[in-house]
DNA sequence: CTGAAAGCGCTAACAT
DNA sequence: ATGTTAGCGCTTTCAG
């Protein structure tokens, strides 16, 4: 394992030059440092990254913090995330280390002793739930942190999230096109920060078009396939002139269509489906689902500029990003009879 | 950020004292002990792990090295298996570094320097084409390392891999036992080492059962949607006989599905599938799968300890998790005429 | 049982 | 343009 040391001692030199050239500090003589740069490639020099840390107090790294990484379906959502981040992360020089959380370990390790452990520059905080320790404190923390899917409680940390709001809008307003007047909405959990804002969505849709929000036309679910074909078969018993369904997630969607046809109900003829996400089977599935799509791997490269940014110090803010209603195969004009 | 030398301080001793107290030394007075543990709570201490690996040359961390982590299927099966080794190296007190590579990346920067950039204590590299550059410079970068998906080729790395002759030889045995005999085998592409193995399990099946090889009756494709159906169409156009098709991945299998059915037939009454990987969707599209299921979170996990123990001085092995054939709805038994 | 001192590999004043 | 020195936070002889 070569130091500057070693390579000080080949080059006649003393290791504050062997440093300094390595650095490509600008007062070092040229033949000095062709012949440091030189013996350094032979040796495979590497810089021991713990003594620079150790030093500099910058680790280069960032943590991405995942809590329920596990979840059984997690991977159509939060794979493209950390692809994004382990791109844009790369690109600017910084290593990421992956930490899976969920709910009871947050209760066991403090957020800033999580940080503290390894030293991260900044921390990308994802899959976190609306009462999750780990928000607060991250407010009190002190570290660089963004969150993801849920708006930034302070100016301390900053947050990337996507049009839920406007998302759910272009759903209910692009079904109310279609001509569908009894919409219901399979919402996820009331733990996730999004739940609030696509009920929102749903909300000022009708209410823009004109028709009454009717809380007997929402159900919440998990997110997953089985919670979306559980609420469908709730909500369609008790309103079974509904024409059309607004599901939270594209999973919920398939679970709903699945129960569906179970029900005996046509997929678009007699009620018309979109989901959200824009995860990749919506396009390989039967039938190919109208979605809400969401740029999840540019959400992961935004998180990264944006906790880069904020270690220069730049106060965090909010982020929105664009979501795009993409209509496809579930969903159909009604036809008036 | 609270350091020995606070804690030193405020306990009225010296950092010798608090740094064996802190790791659980034996010759520390009891109460010494207790006073040092209370302060050390109370400022929330944590120790410099830059600091720490330093002087112990050790960085408690491994790298997850995936090649093509971008690829746009690769969350069916990378997630899980980054999930397997997170979990488990959470539970050994390893932290991961996740880094993404590809081949052209591997051609810029050694596999050596890359482990020493970080000082990495192990790696595991998933995601591997036969020719990457990786492989052989893993033999010799003296760095405990352990391969996903392709054999060992020395004792100085360890490796992971499925069951890949034994999966497809029950799968391809499932199939004659269902009364098939045209048995076309859309095969992964042959930069893949899992390539060989499942082609292997197909001729051996095929030779157990007296039933004859035939190369025009294979084909290679991406392991993604497009090439089975590519395939498939290529394929059948020459076997217009063939009652059964074995597809080297799920989603293969579903391209392939996709295209039957564009070409009129029905599955699985006029052609069986089956398919390999048992990745989640074979369970809720339609048809479901009969496939070859892979525990890859398991192949996470073992990686793991694998990895361990050649930390502690290990030889590398290889290690065959097993596969399990899943009957589902997409093979059916052949009714003679 | 405790402390003083050295050193891990590196960078950054501060000379020269 | 280069070297000397100190020190980052920690562990570990070595002495007492």
């Amino acid at each position: 394992m070569a130091t500057i040391k070693d390579i000080a001692k080949l080059a006649g030199v003393s290791i504050t030059t062997v440093s300094r050239a390595l650095n490509n500090h600008s007062d070092v003589n040229r033949d000095t440092y062709k012949k440091i740069a030189k013996i350094a490639r032979q040796l495979g020099y590497q810089p021991n990254s713990s003594a620079r840390s150790l030093v500099l107090k910058k680790t280069n790294t960032i943590g991405l913090v995942v809590s329920n990484l596990t979840t059984r379906s997690g991977h159509h959502f939060l794979f493209d995330i950390i692809c994004g981040v382990n791109e844009q992360a790369s690109l600017r020089h910084y290593d990421v280390f992956l930490i899976g959380t969920n709910t009871r370990q947050q209760e066991e390790v403090q957020y800033k002793e999580l940080c503290r452990r390894r030293s991260f520059d900044g921390v990308i905080l994802a899959g976190l739930k609306i009462n999750d320790p780990y928000i607060d404190q991250a407010v009190q923390a002190g570290v660089p942190t963004v969150l993801l899917g849920v708006p930034a409680p302070s100016d301390s940390v900053g947050s990337v999230i996507s049009d839920d709001v406007g998302g759910s809008m272009s759903a209910i307003q692009h079904l109310i096109d279609y001509g569908h007047r009894h919409i219901l909405f399979i919402n996820g959990h009331q733990e996730a920060a999004v739940s609030q804002f696509r009920l929102e969505g749903y909300k000022k849709a009708l209410e823009k078009n004109g028709l009454p929000y009717d809380e007997g036309k929402v159900a919440h679910a998990n997110f997953e396939i089985e919670g979306g074909g559980e609420a469908f078969a709730a909500l369609i018993a008790k309103n079974p002139n509904a024409t059309a369904v607004f599901c939270a997630s594209d999973l919920m969607a398939y679970g709903m269509l699945g129960k569906a046809s179970e029900l005996g109900y046509k997929v678009p003829d007699d009620i018309s489906v979109v989901g959200f996400d824009g995860i990749e089977i919506t396009e390989i599935m039967k039938p190919q689902l109208t979605t809400i799509d969401q740029d999840r791997f540019q959400i992961g490269t935004s998180a990264v500029n944006m906790l880069l940014e904020m270690m220069d110090g730049t106060p965090g803010y909010t982020r929105v990003m664009a979501s795009k209603l993409i209509i496809r195969d579930s969903t159909k004009m009604l036809v008036p009879d």
